[in-house]
DNA sequence: TTCTACTTTAGAATAATTATAAACTATAAA
DNA sequence: TTTATAGTTTATAATTATTCTAAAGTAGAA
């Protein structure tokens, strides 16, 4: 049911050439366990250290944004001004903590939603995403 | 029951001396019968033409931020890199057109939820806001 | 192997926001 | 009322995330 899509699949479905320097960006993006959230400053830094070669900045920001049209990132803008990026790319909610500027993932089913109001006119529903804002007790 | 509170108090309330600059700004976002959202651009094209005294960028850039430090505004970021910021400070929902960047209130009792996740462990409730996506039909 | 369109790259450009430091002003005290 | 000072405003520079540019490099079809 669930498809994995290799890495030379996945750019290849974004219209981008495998070369080495994307290849590497999205075997550390998405050959893992389990999905998470990142800055084009975190995969940087970390790519840097793990394999000793540089891709530029404009790499990382040119493929990160086709993989983001393409729906295989979504995007996060939270209060420090940067763009976070999810490899969780299927509807999901948050819990955010506004002063240690951690987003956390939700699984889609643990909310539930009673009631919402009638959609503007001339609007469809895309989808509802639900941030449950915290902070330290 | 509603505190209306006037310009002056406002910004004493934020420890900001009413200056004409400040008076100026904070008239013009709280004065009015609706609550709305603004950029920072917005506000200062609108109050150039207005008054025709002049205010400067950095100053709106203080005295929002103060402002939202103390609690009467709320910020909100979109997809378009800029800072809106909300005067309605009640929590409340969003329609949100992420092609047109346009947001829209959401009265807080026109949504119910019906089930959440419990909380992280050391983390205590702040509040919940909900955000429908819509598109153009 | 060659050719060409696509890529990468360093560095410049852009744009929102914040910092700086000199000139100005609200306001408490004399 | 005047004065002193801590707080403010302002123009401008600095900062920071992101995008653009154009020259050098490369994937992949022929």
């Amino acid at each position: 049911m669930k498809t994995s899509l290799n890495t030379i699949d996945r750019l290849r479905s974004s219209g981008l050439r495998p070369t080495k320097q994307r290849i590497a960006i999205v075997d550390y993006l998405f050959n893992r366990e389990k999905t998470f959230h990142f800055t084009v400053e975190d995969i940087q830094k970390n790519l840097k250290t793990k394999s000793n070669q540089k891709i530029s900045l404009a790499t990382f920001y040119n493929t990160i944004n086709t993989l983001k049209k393409f729906g295989h990132l979504k995007e996060i803008k939270t209060n420090d001004n940067k763009s976070y990026f999810d490899t969780n790319i299927k509807s999901h909610h948050h819990f955010y903590d506004e002063k240690q500027n951690l987003l956390t993932d939700i699984d889609y089913d643990s909310v539930e939603l009673k009631k919402i109001p009638s959609l503007p006119s001339g609007k469809k529903l895309k989808n509802i995403e639900v941030t449950i804002k915290v902070e330290k007790v």
